[in-house]
DNA sequence: TTTTGAGTTGTTCGA
DNA sequence: GTCGAACAACTCAAA
């Protein structure tokens, strides 16, 4: 069984189909064309979870590093495997990736067996009545919905791990590097189903109307767990279904974001870095050291708006970020400091816990207006306003900007208006909110 | 086949 | 303070 991004023993039809097969050696593959691009904190993530794995496996992970190409061969030839057991991968390097795996395997006489995927419906499923791919989210969401998905995957027989001489893993998994965010989620199998678990039971009756308060725990931070696979999505839709509710379909409808997200990644690859529309490219955009020297400001969380600022400390303490505030941070550096999108997206991914290609890629084209289903370019975010509505008292500001910490209330999203001025320690605004939302508009207009 | 109307996580302005 | 319109353009499904 290669393992994947499906880092889990239950709900996992791959692994079943395995263990119906006989005997599974459990492996997995550190692939430096993955492992390479990650940034610190997916890193040390992937160390943990793997030792959380090896754990639910009865410690008889097998971790290797190279070429998936010659190490699932390699091992499964040392062993004498008949197959390879794995789940779909459909981004656009996994695809590549698969392909060179089975001719591999192809040509030394093993089965490559494919079953089931990240997903509860595999991208490229759902389709428009002529064949052609979605590309408004709502219409997509009620044929997803039509389409429906399987029940969470069950073993059929007990699985049986097989004896596999292997180092041990502290020798082959590296030490975890540095940089890393100061907290990091529980990572592993155990801790997604708890999290779930409390999250089902204590707070998603509150998800329909608190989703978008940053200053409250009312999501459930699964992100970074669907990410690696230690929870499937059909395990959440499973439970969902036992339940009604506003708040149960709001919840259901975001998983579908991520879903509809994935398609749109299947149906065109080069979204994954480029844009989607191509003639959004042609926008103005701001270069040189004034540029580099804001966007730093907007990495370090030093724009001088609390709310933005805010958005960016989390991402540098946890490398995550609540999705309101992505959108706040995002439309910030597309429309208020008119940087190109993909610097953004780039700087996400380097530094998310659960950035996820698909995710991330599409949802900052959405923000820059050059995704599917993208927002009118003339929908700017403001960030105080923002903050005012979502973070009502300032208490996720003051989590964050610790130089604000001695302003009460929500007047810690304007520090500008204070009786003493701003805070010391904290930065002026870098722009003007008012000015430069009049030129993004200009920009887009003359595009 | 063509038309029509609803949809899309926001802000600002003026009545 | 509240509310609807305006801010484009385009997809999609129903009529």
């Amino acid at each position: 069984m290669w393992f994947r991004r499906d880092l889990r023993c239950q709900d996992n039809a791959a692994l079943a189909a395995a263990a119906a097969a006989g005997e599974v050696a459990p492996l997995f593959v550190l692939d430096p064309r993955l492992w390479d691009p990650a940034g610190p904190a997916r890193r040390a993530y992937l160390l943990r979870s793997l030792r959380e794995l090896d754990r639910s496996v009865g410690g008889h992970l097998v971790v290797r590093r190279g070429d998936p190409a010659v190490e699932v061969p390699a091992l499964a030839h040392a062993i004498a495997a008949d197959q390879v057991h794995r789940a779909a991968d459909y981004g656009p390097y996994g695809r590549e990736r698969d392909g060179a795996v089975d001719a591999s395997l192809s040509e030394a006489g093993v089965d490559a067996v494919r079953t089931g995927s990240p997903y509860a419906v595999a991208p490229g499923r759902v389709l428009k009545s002529d064949g052609s791919p979605y590309a408004v989210f709502t219409p997509f969401y009620r044929a997803w919905l039509a389409h429906g998905w399987r029940k969470p995957a069950e073993l059929s027989v007990p699985l049986r791990w097989a004896e596999v001489e292997r180092p041990p893993l502290n020798e082959v998994l590296d030490a975890e590097p540095g940089d890393l965010p100061a907290t990091l989620p529980d990572a592993g199998e155990a801790a997604a189903l708890a999290m779930w678990r409390v999250y089902r039971e204590e707070h998603l009756s509150d998800y329909d109307s608190d989703r978008n308060r940053p200053d409250l725990a009312t999501t459930s931070r699964l992100s970074v767990h669907l990410k690696y696979g230690e929870i499937h999505p059909r395990t959440l839709l499973a439970d969902l279904a036992q339940r009604r509710g506003k708040a149960v379909d709001a919840y259901r409808r975001q998983l579908c974001w991520r879903e509809f997200f994935a398609d749109v990644l299947w149906h065109q690859p080069h979204t994954a870095r480029e844009y989607l529309k191509p003639e959004m490219a042609r926008l103005e955009y701001d270069t040189g050291g004034v540029a580099d020297r804001q966007l730093r400001a907007w990495q370090e969380g030093r724009t001088g708006y609390p709310f933005v600022d805010a958005g960016m400390r989390q991402l540098l303490g946890e490398g995550y970020v609540h999705n309101r505030v992505r959108l706040a941070v995002a439309s910030f550096l597309c429309k208020d400091l008119h940087l190109d999108w993909r610097l953004g997206a780039r700087y996400f991914m380097n530094r998310l816990v659960d950035g996820d290609l698909a995710s991330n890629n599409q949802s900052w084209q959405w923000v820059a207006g050059s995704g599917v289903d993208a927002a009118p370019y003339y929908r700017v975010f403001n960030p105080v306003l923002q903050g005012q509505r979502f973070d009502p008292d300032g208490d996720y500001v003051r989590r964050w900007l610790p130089e604000l910490r001695g302003v009460v209330g929500g007047a810690v999203h304007e520090p500008w208006d204070l009786p003493g001025g701003v805070p010391e320690g904290y930065p002026e605004r870098i722009v003007d909110h008012k000015v430069e939302r009049e030129e993004a508009l200009r920009r887009y207009a003359a595009r």
